[in-house]
DNA sequence: CCGGATCCAGTCCGATACTG
DNA sequence: CAGTATCGGACTGGATCCGG
């Protein structure tokens, strides 16, 4: 928690935290996309892990998205591809430096959707138990 | 910073962040949304907006994008909502304590944006341009 | 075993117009 | 001011087949 005062700091938009709200989405292109972050996790636990693995790892990933997930985050500089000249043929998976510092927002995010993720649950229905009412008065 | 070692963890999957990918994938289909990581730090900074001062806040965001974020959290209880009867109308949003917890990751995602954005831009640079020697070749 | 290529349904999202 | 409704284009992502 290197920030002091994070919470609840009445200070304007645009004081400390200076990064401006278009790097920050481009960044969360990508890194907000669900696979990448469930990838690069799976690769902070496993360092290298091939492709098959990463597909049973990932759970409800299709061939094709993995695929695409795993060539956006080297293009990102976040993962190393390595290609093994077998038969048959061989490609392990591996985050990068880069892909390392990566970590531990993702693990925080990680870990808020383990301490949460009922609450959330809980208060979606009570939302839509609230608007099943409206709906009976209509 | 609750969780001590999160970094290169070396441990199996399955073992101490025991988070199932399911409930993750769940949560990172509200949380991994672009807008709603927006829109949430932009009020952890300034506890109470309008809709119109968001709107102007979080930059790129459309209408009907703001509208939808703000009511899919504050359906995830992330968020409240209070309308004022005036005329004309003002309607204001905040965090809920739920959605407060929040910031902690999202400003770490936030943080490491603002520190490896640059790298990451770098990365992709690279990529494409040694795709661009290859396509040359051919 | 890894992954490229193609096809196609579903979804998202911006623009626009309209209401309380 | 703060939405809702509708439309149409763009993109996403799964299924399948094929190649190295």
């Amino acid at each position: 928690m290197p920030r002091p005062g994070s919470q609840t700091s009445l200070e304007p938009p645009s004081s400390g935290r200076s990064t401006t709200c278009t790097a920050m989405s481009d960044i969360l292109n990508r890194i907000g996309d669900k696979w990448s972050v469930m990838v690069v996790a799976q690769l902070g636990n496993n360092t290298r892990m091939r492709f098959s693995e990463l597909r049973r790892a990932v759970d409800g990933v299709s061939q094709r998205m993995l695929t695409l997930t795993l060539r956006n985050l080297e293009r990102d500089g976040l993962v190393n591809r390595t290609i093994f000249a077998e038969v048959p043929p061989r490609v392990e998976y591996e985050l990068t430096a880069l892909g390392e510092t990566l970590l531990e927002p993702i693990y925080a995010l990680w870990d808020w959707a383990g301490a949460h993720g009922n609450d959330v649950a809980a208060a979606r229905e009570r939302y839509d138990a609230s608007r099943e009412q409206e709906i009976e008065r209509a």
